[in-house]
DNA sequence: ACGCTCGACTCAGAAAGGTCGAA
DNA sequence: ATTCGACCTTTCTGAGTCGAGCG
């Protein structure tokens, strides 16, 4: 099989460009209206880079080590060693299987299964009725391969050399042999065309993976600027001086304040300080950071004051250094990999009153690093000289490339897929299937646990109460949470502090969530659900938790049986996106102004946001900008009255010319040999003078279109100031990214005739790529 | 306990909006 | 006199970051 992929092509040249550029003959379409189809073709013309085929000897070869992979302790006495604990595969299949253990290097020893499939745990071949955009985005592809071939020709065998089984065809025969193979491959990247929606948790999840590892940020380069101890200068080591600059890093926000960040700060600082610097050393308090912040800030400053020329060479140079990183190949397709930097080490901040706040989150090694990469692909190189990575798996039932333990909060960190990827995608897509699939037991559930909330049992009662504040208030369930961990909760967490019940039946809800981001919201309850809360309190403490009979796990189980799959969370999907749905549904548009559709979808965006608490800081400049837009919309009203006036005045003396007078700000005063400073000066004193008179003369056929026009105006400041005021805290990309169903926008989108684009940015685009078939009658 | 999704915050770059000179 | 487009400033957006929570 011959390669295509395409080479040499940066990745944000639209394709459409490319094909002008290569075939003068056919004309660019419009970028706008092919976004989708773009997007489309992307995800295609990775495919072709392959010439691994899973398939190819005609069975799938499955690696089911089962257990879990220990990352890397470098403090261990043989860090090397993997526990790939291998047991005998459970997959759900019941696939036949033959064991063949496989003995690697002694640095990268692991026990292997190998599995040969009966063949029928490959996903169906069965494929959706290729759409009007697939019909289009073959010609597409057919078009970018004939300009390729060109390109290549005329640079010649590029191919050959990136070791490609076969040479390149260039006869007519063999173009078209290769696009009938084209055909039959067609919808190989389509993951979301296939019939694979029952695979919900098939174990294996790559057969084949290569990567280039991780990227490390750059080390330390020691500035030499000293602290003040005391008012002295002092000079620290390498070593102390870095996590010194951690903290000057900082300087201007509230943590340094914060006596919790400088206790846990200066614990972990003295333990960077050599023994001399330690007897130096007596207290934080006593230690000044400015020299260090005022080199940082001059560091900043001179970078700001590149021109963007420089910024774009420097720009354009980290784009070629990291290149590599950012592409992995699963299963033979190139696919984009999200976070392939290793944190860089700084200072922990934590939400809230996180306890461990300000801790020195140390710089991450190779050593530290564990490399999940298939067995056939080549290790990727350690880019650190005299260093070798943790550690080297295989382990094909996890997603992840790479990982390690973060040093603060002992979880792990891990690299993974772009959401673009399959991966994602289809978990993406599963999860909303399951929040679909809820709707389907949403009676029966809460039929359920209406009853549940009179049940003799307490447990019952209180399991009941908590969901019912899960569905109707799409809480999240709120797990135990360690003593360092910042103190926040959800549903089953809640203490008594947390609620003021007040007669008849309206509770009152104040506590940290996720994020330490403050839920307030008072619902009125149903009778039994008051009546259950007052109980569960009675007698208890504030610090009590009022479920204190119900786990997360209880709860989940008990889901569990009422729709498979179901947990807790799911709630949170489904009620979102019904939320959406009904919203979106409540209004149909003929032909209007497609402002007031997008205003119209956003309503409803804010709806959801404010239903699951996704909010934002207030912005800095909120008020000013508020107060701006004011004027603004006082002196357009004060100019449409103005034209009304004369247009009236006109009317009724019968004069075809009429005088209005317009109030308006009086323009700076520039000068060509102005500097900025001075420009600036000018304009800050013209903003301070008096509005300026102007009058003349409008003739009165012209005055119905000048005000049309300014009552356009005044409707969009209008339209502005409130929706800026409605979302001054509230944030609409949470629910977006994660709770809503992108089918029910597609839908919506293609009902009312919106461009997609205007409502999905590109990256959400490429997400929700497995949602653009979906039609418009598509039903939640 | 691991592996994943969810989440707010940040900052660079894009878009919007304003200014100015010329047509 | 208005309009156009180049240029500059301000505001907004979205991609990335890294911490939090769920199962």
């Amino acid at each position: 099989m011959v390669s295509k992929k395409i080479e040499n092509i940066p990745e944000d040249v639209p394709l459409n460009q490319l094909i002008s550029q290569s075939n003068g003959n056919r004309k660019a379409f419009s970028r706008e209206e092919n976004v989708v189809t773009n997007l489309l073709e992307r995800a295609g013309r990775t495919r072709k880079s392959e010439d691994v085929v899973p398939t190819k000897t005609g069975k799938k070869r499955n690696a089911t080590q089962e257990g879990k992979t220990r990352f890397a302790d470098p403090r261990a006495e043989d860090s090397r060693e993997t526990t790939f604990d291998t047991e005998s595969g459970k997959t759900k299949k019941n696939k036949r299987m033959k064991k063949e253990s496989k003995q690697k290097t002694d640095e990268e020893s692991f026990l292997s299964l190998e599995t040969k499939a009966n063949g029928n745990d490959c996903v169906s071949e069965e494929v959706s009725r290729p759409s009007a955009i697939f019909d289009k985005l073959k010609k597409e592809e057919f078009i970018i391969e004939r300009a390729q071939q060109n390109n290549d020709s005329a640079k010649g065998t590029k191919r050959a050399e990136k070791g490609s089984p076969k040479e390149v065809g260039t006869s007519e025969d063999e173009r078209e042999a290769e696009e009938e193979e084209e055909e039959e491959e067609e919808e190989d990247y389509r993951w979301w065309g296939r019939d694979n929606q029952e695979d919900e948790d098939d174990t294996i999840k790559w057969t084949t993976l290569s990567h280039s590892g991780v990227l490390f940020p750059p080390e330390y380069v020691p500035h030499n600027k000293p602290i003040l101890y005391r008012g002295k200068e002092i000079y620290l080591s390498p070593k102390a001086e870095e996590v010194a600059t951690f903290f000057a890093q900082k300087l201007a926000t509230e943590y340094v304040k914060k006596p919790q960040f400088r206790k846990n700060f200066w614990e972990d600082f003295q333990q960077h300080l050599s023994n001399d610097e330690k007897k130096k050393l007596k207290s934080l308090d006593e230690i000044n950071f400015t020299p260090i912040y005022e080199h940082l800030e001059a560091q900043k400053n001179a970078k700001k004051a590149l021109t963007s020329a420089e910024k774009k060479a420097i720009r354009e140079e980290e784009q070629e250094k990291v290149k590599k990183y950012t592409v992995a190949i699963v299963d033979g397709k190139e696919e984009k990999v999200g976070n392939f930097r290793v944190e860089p080490p700084g200072l922990f901040l934590g939400r809230g009153e996180h306890p461990l706040m300000g801790k020195v989150k140390k710089r991450i090694m190779p050593e530290d690093i564990t490399i999940n990469i298939g067995e056939d692909a080549p290790v990727p190189e350690c880019p650190i000289a005299g260093h070798r990575w943790g550690q080297i798996i295989h382990n094909n039932k996890v997603t992840w490339l790479a990982g390690w333990k973060d040093s603060i909060t002992g979880g792990y960190k891990y690299v993974w897929l772009s959401a673009g990827s399959r991966f994602k995608g289809q978990s993406d897509q599963q999860k909303y299937e399951k929040a679909r699939k809820l709707k389907n037991y949403i009676d029966e559930i809460r039929k359920d646990y209406t009853k549940g909330l009179q049940s003799d049992s307490l447990e019952e009662r209180q399991r009941s109460t908590a969901l019912y504040f899960i569905d109707r208030l799409a809480l999240r369930v709120g797990n135990e949470k360690d003593e360092d961990e910042a103190d926040t909760v959800g549903c089953c967490s809640l203490r008594v502090e947390h609620i003021t019940l007040h007669d008849p039946n309206a509770v009152e809800f104040d506590f940290l969530g996720k994020d330490s981001i403050r839920y307030i919201n008072t619902v009125t309850v149903d009778g039994p659900v008051f009546y259950n809360l007052k109980e569960f309190v009675r007698g208890k403490k504030p610090e009590d938790e009022i479920f204190d009979k119900l786990t997360v796990q209880g709860l989940n189980d008990h889901l569990k049986t009422l729709m498979p799959g179901l947990s807790a969370k799911v709630f949170r999907t489904y009620n979102a996106s019904i939320t959406l749905a009904r919203l979106l549904s409540e209004r149909k548009f003929e032909s209007e102004d497609l402002n007031n559709k997008l205003t119209f979808y956003n309503q409803a965006n804010k709806e959801v946001a404010i239903l699951c608490n996704h909010q934002r800081t207030l912005p800095v400049s909120h008020e000013q900008q508020m107060n701006r837009l004011q004027s603004k919309l006082d002196e357009a009203l004060e100019w449409l009255h103005e034209l009304e006036q004369a247009l009236k005045k006109a009317k009724r003396d019968k004069k075809d010319s009429v005088e209005v007078v317009q109030y308006v700000r009086p323009k700076p005063n520039f000068r060509n040999d102005m500097t900025q400073i001075e420009r600036e000066a000018e304009r800050k004193r013209v903003a301070e003078l008096p509005r300026e008179s102007k009058v003349r003369q409008m003739k009165t056929s012209n005055l119905p279109s000048q005000i049309e026009k300014a009552e356009q105006r005044v409707e969009k400041i209008r339209l502005d100031m409130s929706m800026k005021e409605e979302l001054k805290n509230v944030a609409l990309g949470t629910s977006k990214i994660n709770y809503l169903d992108p089918r029910i926008t597609v839908a919506w989108c293609k009902k009312n005739q919106v461009p997609i684009e205007k409502i999905f940015s590109k990256t959400l685009l490429t997400k929700f790529l497995w949602s653009m078939e979906s039609s418009e009658d598509f039903c939640f």
